[in-house]
DNA sequence: ATTTGCTGCAAATATGGAGA
DNA sequence: TCTCCATATTTGCAGCAAAT
């Protein structure tokens, strides 16, 4: 709906000029001067390609012919999946969101929530020696702010024991920010061990959100509304509506592509519905 | 000499369709 | 629905280019 100056975008998918200036800084923040050939390619075309993909859910090689070839936009996309620039991309955006609404940069309350992703149909097919064992699907696990950005993605393979799956998540977050005092979460990660290692470990307060049969509606379980909201918003990037990626990485690379998106937008001020719910 | 960018090749793996 | 097979896609890697 931006009528920006000029269509700059090709495809919806595409950024804006204004949302370009913000990401173009955050890139040369995180990606300094290097020594080596110079980047002869436009990075905006590939971010742009990256997104297209993320949104539709095309294979690699039916990116559009308009973008450079998928071959060097594949090479950058798995780069920056294996530095973490995707990941950091997201810290980023989402430290400048919070700014932006007048809140500390990193968060003291945060939720978390899981969801699993069908891989491929043939499951059973024992696919081999990779060692990350991808049968049977994967499983998601996200954690957000109390404004619903997301915190910290992990993916894994869906049969995992719970307890070790949310003991690794919840350090994970603490690698990356050491604010949070609450974490909210659902009675998938009850269990007075793990409530207890979190206490001693982070000096923190996993809360459960026990879901209330009497009652119903968006009152019962206000933080878990949040988390859902979220994992709406992502499942709106075709991409994520199955797992297609071979590594789990390469997966959580997806979130953090479609987070930031998010993020984009509401620091544009693009028209973002911020009371749905109500009704 | 060393670092990073980019491309082409081919092995590894996924997908889709036929046949039972 | 399941298995098998042919075809398509992804990815790791080698190798050359372009910079300091």
């Amino acid at each position: 709906m931006t009528s920006k100056k000029e269509s700059s975008q090709k495809y919806p998918s595409d950024i804006s000029d204004e949302e370009w200036e913000i990401v173009e800084s955050i890139f040369e923040e995180l990606e300094p001067y290097t020594t080596g050939r110079p980047r002869s390619s436009d990075l905006r075309e590939i971010l742009n390609a990256i997104f297209y993909l993320n949104k539709t859910g095309c294979p690699w090689r039916y990116l559009p012919n308009d973008f450079p070839s998928y071959k060097l936009v594949n090479y950058y996309y798995n780069k920056w999946t294996d530095n973490k620039l995707l990941e950091n991309l997201n810290t980023a955006l989402r430290e400048q969101l919070r700014k932006k609404k007048d809140r500390k940069p990193d968060p003291t309350g945060a939720i978390i929530d899981s969801q699993s992703v069908k891989g491929t149909p043939e499951s059973r097919r024992a696919s081999g020696f990779d060692g990350g064992k991808l049968v049977k699907g994967r499983k998601r696990h996200i954690v957000v702010d109390t404004m619903g950005c997301v915190l910290v993605v992990w993916v894994h393979a869906a049969n995992m024991f719970d307890g070790t799956a949310a003991r690794e998540v919840i350090a994970r977050l603490f690698l990356l920010i050491q604010s949070v005092k609450i974490i909210w979460a659902d009675g998938a990660y009850a269990g007075a061990e793990l409530i207890e290692w979190v206490f001693k470990q982070f000096a923190c307060t996993l809360t459960i959100v026990k879901k209330q049969t009497g009652r119903q509606g968006f009152h019962v379980l206000p933080r878990r509304w949040v988390v859902e909201r979220t994992f709406a918003w992502l499942g709106r990037s075709r991409r994520l509506s199955k797992d297609y990626e071979r590594k789990p990485t390469s997966s959580e690379s997806q979130v953090y592509l479609a987070s930031s998106r998010l993020l984009l937008r509401q620091i544009c001020n693009n028209q973002i519905h911020y009371k749905l719910a109500t009704s």
